[in-house]
RNA sequence: GCGGGUGUGGCGGAAUUGGCAGACGCGCUAGACUUAGGAUCUAGUGUUUUUAAACGUGGGGGUUCAAGUCCCUCCACCCGCACCA
């Protein structure tokens, strides 16, 4: 018979909530583990099978740091402001907060349904006041230490969306969310100083256990790169103008300067005779979309201004041309062109028919450019050098000449921090009309997010809280100016950035969290999560944590030691799950079904945590089965336990695979190699059947390494054992190693490399031994008949080759 | 183009320091129990051909007594970045 697993579930779960089992203490001795999910965006659509992929990893980490009797924080909460929210309030007239608050505990029914062992008393919610008042308190801490300020940038306006995106929120010239054009657009937008941590955000990886793939893309998009500030003087002009270039070895090849489109020497230098073709080249150009600006990139596009920069090393005349494939926002915005050793400034000059003039052996560049090393040529004093020493002497040159010098350049931007949103935390800012500006007292926090049935946006660009007059507009109570909330809203990443300090000590009210609290329980041990969180939000919350460790809030540099990403549960037609393909899989649907347990023991079984595994019915009954086996072997028909299940065995025939089973679990659950754990366990309970008895021990230990994975079904065979307190903190079983070797154990022969007899021998039987029995085995002797052994060798435990011919 | 990763049965996937390839699960086949069932139990299941053997971890080459594992080379697919000077 099988279990009912609606039954027990229900059972269980509500023991735990009911008893606070899973309520973690920041007062104990016992060391501690904090294991972190990374908290859903709540949406309308309810849980989806991804979701309690991680989750379930991190619940069995969880349960099995329990059991090993460390004091673990697994808390639960919700990143809740953002667009869907908003756009859902707009689309039906509901009010975000109240949608939200369904989703929430739509969420947090379903998660409960899984039997996670979150503590429920730390749960938060990024919308709450009681939350962002934080959010907005470091916020002002940001400005107060000139980390948040106000400029004025060409940013991605959405129009449909009536918003402003940051570059990573834009995919393809369209809105990450919505997929709607984007536009770019001049704007006062209040920016976070992200570049100023750039070194620190690089560095500090080396120090973190994350997988090298993500370290990669961190260092990537952080795009450190060395080089040399150039001065370049132009012809007939006072203006001056700068380069950026990592090859300033090469400066004797520099043919041409480029300006990118937005620079604002190209108005000032372009001659009247180029004017109206350059005037014309900037409208095409700034009309374009990112899009399809690195679109039509494939081809090189520009135009000759008229003027001409003067080479500093040898004073030569540079024409200047207008270009887009430089960018305002990368370097200077300018660069020297060196073609002989730069593909696209190669690629330019072809087109247009620019000199090329080679200054590093190696190449030929009637064919292509140079960008290898070599000896460098037709450069002077950098004759002969090769290109790490014409590196540095050029650079010497340039400083000893005031024409430059070394420079490292970031493809790292600034972080664009406002959003023209009302479903976000209000930026506590004051502008007075007297042009001034100002923070929001410390003690005025929260500032509370109005409640309002106009949340349409304004349309000028302006966040619809623009028309909320009676919390828009403040009179100082002093001098009585007349002021102006900020109307800009923080972006959906602000919130994430920093909740897991506040699970740490979520109800204070004086502080973010008391700093003995976040002694204790940073930094986190384990956080899983998708990888499609690896640059922002794991960037983003890097910095927040590393400016927070330096103005003294927070004891460590790092936030997450040790980072783990889940691969994608795709639908059974091996395509990503949604609803328009029809292949979507629901969670309530499954733990109806199959139950809880068998839900999270599939996922887990499915395959390595880090793999996109499609999903299969087939293989979810197979978890279900497994589970109905281990159930039928310790209980009866008639719900009792069975009487295979004894005190004392007679034979104890599962005692290696027992403590292999119990060895091996361990370790695997450690390296969050759930997949081969499981198959372990399925090994043992195979053994189990056919085993005569079960000792009550080995009964017991089993369903402990079991629990973790399906605990509703662990508790009840663990109270059908005999038990009337939860398994949640039971000691975790150990293995003894000198029971995985038995006394003998079998050794392969080989005769050339193939297995060709096998043989039980002692287990410590030394390499002579080996060879003399290996040797003496009729089959083996058969074999060599007419055969001269050329060599034997033998591996203790393993096998013996015999090579002969 | 650059960076990272992955290629193993019909399918998902296992495989310490190089040491019996295919654990475990799914599927399939046969048998048992059955008012013959989408239940359970037992056995089998990489491929080719008869036992025995040969061939087998994307292709090719190499190192080694021994290679899925190490080296070289090529190919395919996935993820990220994409004119970053």
């Amino acid at each position: 018979m099988s279990f009912n697993h609606n039954k027990i579930e229900e059972k269980w779960r509500n023991y735990w909530l009911n008893n606070k089992t899973f309520k973690s203490n920041s007062q104990t001795n016992k060391e501690k583990f904090y294991v972190l999910d990374m908290f859903p965006y709540p949406s309308g659509a309810g849980l989806h099978v991804g979701h309690p992929e991680g989750y379930t990893a991190t619940d069995i980490i969880s349960r099995m740091k329990r059991m090993q009797g460390y004091e673990v924080l697994h808390p639960m909460g919700w990143d809740a402001f953002g667009l869907p929210a908003e756009q859902y309030a707009l689309d039906t007239g509901n009010d975000p907060e109240e949608f939200t608050k369904q989703n929430v505990n739509t969420f947090r029914r379903q998660i409960q349904e899984l039997g996670f062992s979150y503590d429920w008393d730390r749960e938060i919610n990024t919308t709450d006041p009681s939350y962002y008042k934080w959010t907005q308190w470091i916020f002002l801490k940001l400005y107060e230490k000139g980390l948040a300020y106000i400029d004025e940038v060409p940013v991605n306006w959405c129009p449909a969306l009536g918003t402003v995106l940051a570059n990573e929120e834009v995919i393809d010239g369209k809105s990450e969310r919505g997929g709607h054009p984007v536009v770019r657009k001049p704007m006062k937008q209040w920016m976070l100083k992200i570049t100023a941590y750039a070194d620190r955000l690089l560095d500090d990886l080396e120090e973190l256990d994350w997988p090298e793939s993500i370290k990669d893309m961190q260092r990537n998009w952080i795009g450190r790169s060395e080089g040399a500030e150039v001065q370049f003087e132009i012809a007939d002009h006072e203006e001056t103008f700068t380069v950026f270039t990592t090859r300033p070895d090469t400066l004797f090849g520099a043919t041409y300067a480029v300006l990118a489109p937005e620079h604002p020497l190209v108005e000032k230098v372009t001659t009247p005779e180029q004017k109206e073709q350059v005037n014309q080249y900037i409208e095409k150009v700034t009309a374009k979309s990112d899009l399809e600006r690195t679109d039509l990139a494939k081809e090189k596009t520009g135009v000759f201004t008229g003027a001409h920069a003067i080479n500093p090393i040898n004073g030569e005349k540079l024409p200047i041309w207008v270009a887009d494939y430089v960018l305002m926002t990368y370097g200077s915005g300018a660069i020297m062109a060196v073609p002989a050793h730069d593909e696209r400034d190669y690629e330019f000059a072809k087109k247009f028919d620019l000199k090329i003039v080679p200054v590093v052996e190696g190449g030929d560049v009637e064919k292509e450019a140079y960008t290898g090393d070599g000896k460098h040529i037709n450069s002077d004093f950098l004759n002969g050098l090769n290109k790490e020493d014409g590196i540095r002497r050029a650079i010497d040159w340039l400083e000893e000449n005031g024409k430059g010098e070394k420079k490292v350049t970031y493809r790292l931007r600034d972080w664009l921090f406002s959003r023209q949103r009302y479903w976000g935390e209000p930026i506590p800012i004051i502008h007075w009309e007297d042009g001034s500006m100002s923070a929001v007292s410390e003690d005025e926090l929260p500032l509370e997010l109005p409640k309002t049935t106009e949340i349409k946006p304004s349309g000028t660009g302006e966040s619809p809280l623009a028309n909320i007059d009676d919390w828009v507009n403040v009179v100082d109570p002093e001098t009585g100016m007349n002021g102006r909330r900020e109307t800009n809203t923080m972006p959906q990443w602000a919130g994430s950035c920093w909740y897991f300090l506040r699970f740490i000590d979520p109800d204070n009210d004086q502080k973010l969290a008391d700093p003995e609290y976040l002694k204790k329980w940073l930094p986190i041990d384990v956080y899983i999560g998708g990888a499609e969180h690896a640059v922002l939000h794991l960037l983003y919350a890097r910095f927040w944590h590393k400016f927070l460790y330096d103005i003294g809030v927070v004891p460590t540099k790092e936030p997450f030691q040790k980072l783990f990403n889940q691969g994608m549960i795709l639908g059974e037609n091996n395509e990503k799950m949604s609803k328009s393909k029809g292949n979507v899989v629901n969670p309530d649907d499954i733990v109806e079904s199959h139950g809880a347990d068998t839900l999270r023991l599939y996922e887990m079984f499915m395959g390595p945590l880090d793999a996109s595994v499609a999903w299969s019915t087939n293989g979810l009954d197979g978890a279900r089965r497994f589970l109905d086996r281990v159930w039928r072997l310790f209980i009866t028909d008639d719900n009792q336990l069975s009487h295979k299940v004894v005190d004392s065995v007679t034979e104890d025939s599962l005692e290696k695979s027992y403590h292999e089973t119990i060895k091996k679990v361990t370790e695997n659950f450690e390296d969050l190699r759930f997949n081969t754990g499981i198959s372990q366990m399925m090994v043992f309970i195979n053994e189990a059947y056919k085993a005569e008895q079960i000792s009550k021990d080995y009964a017991e230990g089993f369903v402990k390494i079991l629990s973790p994975v399906a605990p509703h079904l662990a508790e009840e065979l663990w109270e059908k054992l005999g038990h009337d307190e939860s398994i949640a903190y039971e000691a975790w079983p150990a293995y003894d190693e000198a029971k995985l070797v038995e006394n003998e154990v079998e050794i392969v022969i080989q005769v050339m490399g193939k297995v060709r007899a096998k043989m039980m021998v002692d287990k410590n039987a030394s390499k002579e031994e080996l060879e003399q029995q290996a040797l003496e085995n009729a089959s083996i002797k058969e074999r060599l008949e007419g055969k001269t052994v050329r060599k034997v060798i033998a591996v203790p435990g393993k096998l013996v080759n015999i090579v002969a011919n």
